[in-house]
DNA sequence: TTGTAAGCGTTATCAA
DNA sequence: TTGATAACGCTTACAA
């Protein structure tokens, strides 16, 4: 493995010089810069980063923070799609990505610690948000370049840089849609509790009923981990009332997708004798049977955009917190249909 | 950020003793110790990867290569499935993950050379492998610590580390299920011809073909991406000869679900008129209409034991190469069943 | 335009 | 058991 100085010894100059090389510098003269490369890669030389991380004090490299193993899993695409948004980007501005592994949360805030004090990385992307976790205020107080990907907490809403979905429209225009469709029993199955996300989309679900007029039940409120499971036992919960819903709000396909074999396999058809509407958009909504209506919320843009964020925040002088919406769009399928009114007998 | 001198200075040490507190060697008093470690705290001392780093030749990272964007993307449960049991793993040995981010062929090449010579991990895992890839050659000429998950090229069969299942022997049980349930012309959907994997399903295959005396048919061979649009493909290729297979085996549970709906959508139905097996066990597989019969791989697995073999390799004195040979189990659900043989009009 | 030398924050060797 | 000091490989004043 060579070094910068056995470059600059065979190139017969100093070793400062071979780093102007480098840093292509414009006080350097074509002859000799043409020598240098010529040795460099005779050589096979490669800078060491450490050496250069060291001096620099920079890595460029951005550490990707994924929520802890125990909820929202990996199962959900939701993940690998904004990683490809985030690697889109970083690749091409020769970013690297380092890749939280923690299970736990106080796992995961060691994690953070350790790359934010011993300078592994420039910059931070935190792919969750939920309203008690202690990384933001953390990364907030140590004035290190980080996005959030979802909405952070409101006490932070001016001084964080994130990217999100307007979570309260969609759920509003979802909801209204299904409205639409004649509905007045509409059930909410929402995700973790704690995730700002499903406050949003609780949120929007109720604009959308009240602007109807129509009454905000509480018994057609649920909440479960956005899993196949949880969409299965949002339905039993849902499903075993006296009035049922005749559609349901689903925070994710993927539980979507439980709650259509829930309901399935409870005898009812979708969507004639009920309808299911839910969010993101990833492939297997569209795979399920029947395939789902649901919101896109574009999240490889959401990783694109986060990524460019951090970009941003590594470069400019701390503290210029930006927010990125990006958009929605609804994807009609065949989860959903006009309420059938049953004549009343006569 | 307070520096290790720093920590010396008020601790009223040299820097060299606290490094020694910090190895936690065995010559320091126990009374320094407890002096250092506290004004360590007190300081919010973390030691500086880079300086670390760069004096120790050793990262305590493992980069992660995934295949090229353009085949086999994200979008395939697969990758979020190994990559969570690299973590589990790597989190265990705390190990940090650098993730490859290149687009083509070329631009991982450039990653993987960068990697290693600027120093950057201590061993890479390679997610996929193919017949003609320039990466392991080149780690083999650098002596560099790496591990593959899938089979190796022939020649390298007895100098690379490997974690892979038996697929000839996957192919050969699964296409066996079928022959049992009495079908004689027997589609093979096989992944991207360059990967080994699709050599090896379709050796197994021809084996069990060749074992039950059924001539093998090259009409009955197709290949395409490991996605959904590539099931569709080749169900029509299949599909439009003049005695069509009864059964199909399908390299990928994705690649399946794409070949149901182009089925569905011709008015077969599953698995009355035709059987469809398929590989993986990914989620999605059980959540299919009907839900897929497939052989699961343990991928998870895969990637826990990849993440074993390289901290091995990194430890090992080199060239030790090491393989492990990770189960599979036949899951039996609703895609296949028994042929009807037609009666012959008498 | 180039070279010299100091410094980045550690660890390791050698003395004390 | 501890302290000085030289290295690790690079960048950047400052000099030439």
């Amino acid at each position: 493995m060579s070094t910068i100085k056995d470059v600059a010894k065979l190139a017969g100059v100093a070793p400062s010089t071979v780093s102007r090389v480098i840093a292509d510098s414009p006080k350097i003269s074509k002859r000799t810069k043409e020598r240098v490369k010529e040795i460099m890669d005779e050589l096979g030389y490669y800078p060491n980063v450490h050496a250069r991380n060291l001096v620099n004090k920079e890595t460029n490299v951005i550490g990707v923070i994924m929520p802890s193993a125990s909820y929202a899993p990996f199962q959900n695409p939701f993940f690998p799609e904004v990683l490809r948004g985030i690697t889109a980007q970083a690749n091409k501005d020769k970013y690297g990505l380092y890749l939280s592994t923690g299970q736990t949360e106080e796992g995961i805030m060691e994690e953070v610690k350790e790359m934010v004090y011993s300078r592994r990385v420039d910059g931070i992307i935190l792919l969750y948000s939920t309203t008690s976790d202690p990384v933001i205020p953390f990364l907030l107080r140590e004035k290190f370049p980080f996005v959030v990907i979802g909405r952070p907490p409101e006490d932070y809403k001016d001084v964080v840089s994130y990217v999100n979905n307007d979570n309260v429209k969609a759920a509003k225009m979802l909801t209204e849609y299904v409205l639409l469709l004649k509905h007045e029993r509409i059930g909410f199955i929402g995700g973790r509790k704690d995730a700002y996300v499903t406050l949003d989309h609780k949120h929007g679900y109720e604009q959308a009923l009240e602007t109807a007029g129509i009454e905000v039940n509480p018994m057609y409120f649920v909440y479960h981990d956005e899993v196949f499971e949880g969409g299965e036992q949002a339905v039993i919960e849902l499903m075993a009332q006296a009035t049922p819903p005749t559609a349901l709000v689903v925070a994710d396909d993927l539980m979507a997708l439980g709650v259509l074999r829930m309901l399935t396999s409870m005898g009812y058809r979708v969507p004639e004798d009920i309808s299911v509407v839910s969010f993101n958009n990833v492939l297997m909504s569209e795979l399920s049977a029947p395939p789902l209506t649901t919101m896109d919320i574009f999240i490889y843009e959401l990783g694109f955009q986060a990524a460019t964020l951090v970009r941003e925040q590594i470069a400019a002088p701390p503290l210029a917190a930006q927010a990125r919406i990006v958009g929605h769009k609804l994807v009609r399928r065949s989860s959903t249909s006009r309420r059938i009114i049953k004549e009343s007998t006569p």
